[in-house]
RNA sequence: GCGGGCGUGAUGGAAUGGUAGACAUACCAGACUUAAAAUCUGUUGGGCCUUGUGCCCGUGGGGGUUCGAGUCCCCCCGCCCGCACCA
């Protein structure tokens, strides 16, 4: 049994540790499935183990937190877990430059982590915690491989790796700094693996199709997904080539824009196609072309952003609709062999880069369709209107001569199939998910290469494949490949010796099913079907939103997978109901400048009022996302040393939405502190007052109350975290200036606690306690606002003259709209402005406004 | 370059298409105090005059829809996120 101190000063250090302890005895935030109650899983994207929490940790589980409590509060069993995304190069990189392993440096993060997430006080079952890196889990993740490759969901075949020739390793997109290798600095190259991919192509239409059942996920993160699967309706058909080498008679290519057929100028085709790569091995300036488009990062932006190369190769192709019509065939670096046929043709009136192209290589530009009937068809720039647009086709074509461009597509793939010129097909730009990394830090891939039988997978019993501990970082690459033994194996196909894979898996594997093990999470299987059936799927989904596309499509591919495999049930195909993508947590930026005007940064606790210690200015700049080289962190391990816990969450979460970034400023973290203590004065003054004596505005006082239950359960349960604090803010005056009894003031504070106690835990069972509440407040069921409380007798409407605030009447709030409309016209002030006027229209809106137009 | 989002007082922000600026910070003023701190109370978008139950302007800029727009539509500017090997 806990007593509270004599109450006193609001000190958090005292009670937060206590409280924790309580909650850890009585186990209340262990998940325990029930028959009785209804079930509900709230998941925070789990963390990458750096070492150190920052603020964004913070407000992003105590997000999670409010609602898990909240669903605690309203009778459910919550799931409400913990684990670390703990693979990664971060991990390999400290071990190169700091020496040390892989292994040690993760796990030594992850303990400092725990220890640093724990005084948060948050309902967190850490029964069930895990990381990726543990032999328990990615074991289960190699099972689930294998079982993925048994039913063809896993291939392979070659792909594009950024490469570094002085290193003479793979390097991530991240380590290419402007077409340099980050180390060597060495021009990148790019370079062909055979490399693992997931087929999640095969569920493009399933993925965007599923999008539309997705009630609970912001439209923003929906459309984003639907835009990178980008399904295209388009025509794919072949030029016949003049005189050009075996096999390429005909080149294909894939075109959304059929319609533009008639302002074709030229063919391009990517480097990587196979006639680009049959001509360079001839053709040394071909070669050296290819070479030069080769050059630089893989990522998509680097190729859209490089400046557009063409080379001419003296081939010459036939328009499909006038074999005397002859257009020259470019090698383009913008074009990627990835996506469609990866030849395009080229109409530079209606498309920007080609125009930009075309201009550069003095290809003729003419326009197929114009804004209208008689402008000038002359080309200054390419016309790309929506294709939603109607538009009038200069050239004889297909369809009618005004149509949108969405017609005139239709319509053109219509003609090209009736007149056997290629045929109508669906394209999605959403590519194969290539797995396989070249690094040592992840879990490794399961299969053995045999002389014999080629690639076989492991045998589930051999599973898991763990990594030898004994590797060096000495030198850059993966040190898989040079490892003396642990390569070497047995064929599990026929025995001999054979050859371990050395490449692992991409760390978005480990997070794309986290969340299924969540609910099993030591089982020895990667789920077990009861628990994931009743836990899944994730109710409320809380994470960043640079997660929108990958992590969230990969984790949607999963559980289909997952599915096919018989691992999750198909009620769980879409394992996220709800999604919240919550903004950051910034801090403004100080410096000062040295003697060559190179900024100096200053972290926050160095700067009073604008100035250093020495009193030396300082340069201000808002609102920036919190980093190390800039110094405008704030360590929450200091914020709650010097306020508690729970003034770190109120704060974290009082002071913008949610979904928007929010600025730590020390004078709201101390604002934040003083708010707690005035609540907790109130407690004290309340069990400090004489129990009997009558006093004024009871009644008030809990409407007051009502009210606020209300708008506070209201804002829980739609993320308005910072709408429900202010409505916390204004009852806590309300009842700081009440002079009601004591009955009325007792239950006004419990009450304000329970309300408070999803964000301030701690502060809130100790008032309960104070109080002579029963058990725990965190167990205690949720306060219900008395609904006859809510309805307010009398409404103030403001009166509108011409759209304009004019004046305001009071009417009972039942008043019927005619009698309000007759008394707004009567009122003092509307009459002197309308002086004498008819009023030509009058809105009255119930219960909001009344518009009087004249 | 492409896709998505955001932009409101000195500051963070509030506002089912219906009183713009709730709540908080900061500032200023007052109470208490020998004083300071702490605490409490009050004022504060800009402008105008005739100081009123007053008028005009005001939600990044420009245009539009509507009785009514911070909110919906179009164009522009700025910032942020993602672009498939960062997590």
């Amino acid at each position: 049994m806990i007593r509270s101190a004599k109450m006193s000063r609001y000190s958090p250090a005292e009670i937060e540790a206590r409280w924790q302890a309580a909650w850890e005895k009585d186990d209340v935030f262990k998940a325990v499935r029930s028959a009785e109650k209804p079930k509900y899983y709230v998941l925070e994207m789990f963390p990458y183990p750096s070492g150190r929490i920052h603020m964004g940790h913070v407000r992003n589980y105590t997000m999670g937190d409010v609602i898990a409590r909240y669903k605690i509060a309203t009778g459910h069993s919550v799931l409400h877990p913990m684990g670390w995304d703990a693979f990664g190069m971060p991990a390999e990189n400290a071990a190169m430059a700091i020496g040390g392993h892989p292994k040690d440096w993760t796990y030594g993060n992850i303990a400092d982590m725990r220890d640093q997430m724990k005084p948060l006080g948050l309902s967190i079952d850490w029964s069930r915690e895990f990381a990726t890196c543990d032999p328990e889990y990615y074991g289960q993740q190699q099972a689930l491989f294998l079982d993925f490759l048994q039913e063809g969901l896993v291939y392979r075949k070659n792909a594009i790796v950024n490469w570094d020739p002085v290193d003479m390793t793979v390097l991530a997109n991240e380590q290419v700094e402007g077409g340099r290798g980050w180390r060597s600095g060495a021009l990148v190259e790019r370079r062909e693996l055979t490399q693992w991919f997931f087929k999640i192509s095969d569920h493009s239409e399933e993925l965007l199709a599923a999008l539309d059942t997705l009630d609970n996920w912001p439209a923003k993160v929906k459309l984003m997904q639907a835009n990178w699967i980008g399904k295209s309706r388009g025509l794919q058909f072949a030029f016949s080539t003049i005189d050009a080498p075996e096999g390429f008679d005909r080149i294909e290519v894939y075109t959304t824009r059929p319609d533009t057929l008639l302002g074709a100028s030229f063919v391009g085709i990517s480097p990587d196609h196979p006639l680009a790569k049959l001509l360079e091995k001839t053709n040394p300036e071909i070669a050296a072309f290819c070479a030069e488009c080769r050059k630089g990062g893989t990522t998509e932006e680097a190729i859209e952003t490089a400046e557009k190369l063409g080379m001419d190769i003296g081939l010459r192709v036939r328009h499909p609709f006038d074999t005397s019509w002859e257009l020259p065939v470019y090698i383009a670096n913008f074009i990627l062999m990835d996506y469609g046929t990866g030849a395009i043709f080229g109409c530079p009136a209606h498309d920007q880069r080609d125009f930009d192209f075309a201009t550069k290589y003095g290809l003729p530009i003419i326009s197929t369709f114009l804004p209208a009937e008689d402008a000038d068809p002359k080309v200054t720039e390419a016309f790309v209107p929506a294709k939603s647009e109607k538009v009038y086709y200069n050239g004889k074509f297909a369809g009618e001569t005004w149509q949108t461009g969405e017609e005139a597509v239709a319509a053109a793939i219509e003609a090209c199939e009736a007149q056997g010129v290629g045929q109508g097909v669906t394209k999605y730009r959403l590519r194969d998910w290539g797995l396989s990394r070249q690094r040592y830090w992840g879990c490794p891939i399961p299969v053995v290469h045999c002389d014999a039988c080629g690639v076989v997978p492991e045998k589930k019993e051999n599973l898991p494949i763990e990594l030898p501990y004994d590797v060096d970082f000495g030198t850059p690459g993966n040190p898989l490949d040079r490892h003396p033994t642990w390569r070497n194996c047995a064929c599990p196909s026929c025995g001999a010796a054979a050859k371990r894979e050395t490449d692992t898996m991409d760390t978005f594997v480990d997070s794309s099913w986290y969340f299924a093990r969540f609910t099993s999470p030591h089982a020895d299987t990667p789920t077990v079907m009861e628990d994931a059936a009743y836990w899944m799927n994730v109710d409320q989904y809380i994470g960043g939103i640079e997660h929108a596309i990958l992590h969230l499509l990969y984790s949607r591919f999963f559980a289909r997978a997952m599915q096919i495999t018989g691992h999750l049930p198909e009620s769980a195909i879409e394992p996220f109901d709800a999604l919240f993508t919550q903004g950051m947590v910034t801090h403004e930026i100080y410096l000062t400048r040295d003697d060559k005007d190179r900024p100096v940064y200053h972290l926050p606790e160095d700067v009073t009022d604008g100035k250093l210690a020495d009193g030396t200015p300082v340069e201000i700049i808002p609102s920036a996302k919190m980093s190390k080289s800039k110094k405008n962190v704030v360590d929450p391990l200091g914020i709650i040393a010097s306020y508690g816990a729970d003034t770190a969450r109120w704060f974290v979460l009082s002071d913008s939405p949610p979904e928007r970034d929010v600025e730590w400023t020390a004078s709201g973290a101390e604002a934040a502190f003083k708010h707690l203590g005035r609540v907790w004065n109130i407690s004290t003054r309340t069990t400090e007052m004489p129990k009997d004596e009558e006093g004024e505005g009871d009644t008030d006082l809990l409407r007051a109350m009502h009210k606020t239950i209300h708008d506070v359960t209201m804002g829980v349960e739609s993320f308005g975290f910072n709408a429900a604090i202010a409505k916390l803010y204004a009852f806590t005056a309300t009842l700081q200036k009440s002079k009601a009894g004591h009955t009325a003031q007792r239950e006004a504070i419990m009450t304000l606690a329970q309300l408070m106690a999803p964000m301030t835990p701690h502060l809130a069972e100790e008032i309960w306690t104070a109080q002579g509440g029963t058990g725990l407040i965190t167990t205690a069921p949720w306060p219900k606002a008395d609904a006859a409380m809510l309805i307010d007798d009398t409404v103030t409407l403001p009166i509108q003259i011409n759209g304009k605030r004019r004046a305001e009447i009071q009417v009972p709030a039942d008043m019927p709209k005619e009698e309000v409309e007759k008394r707004a016209l009567n009122h003092e002030a509307v009459l002197r402005i309308l002086d004498g006027a008819t009023p030509k229209k009058v809105i009255v809106v119930p219960g909001r406004i009344i518009n009087v137009v004249v």
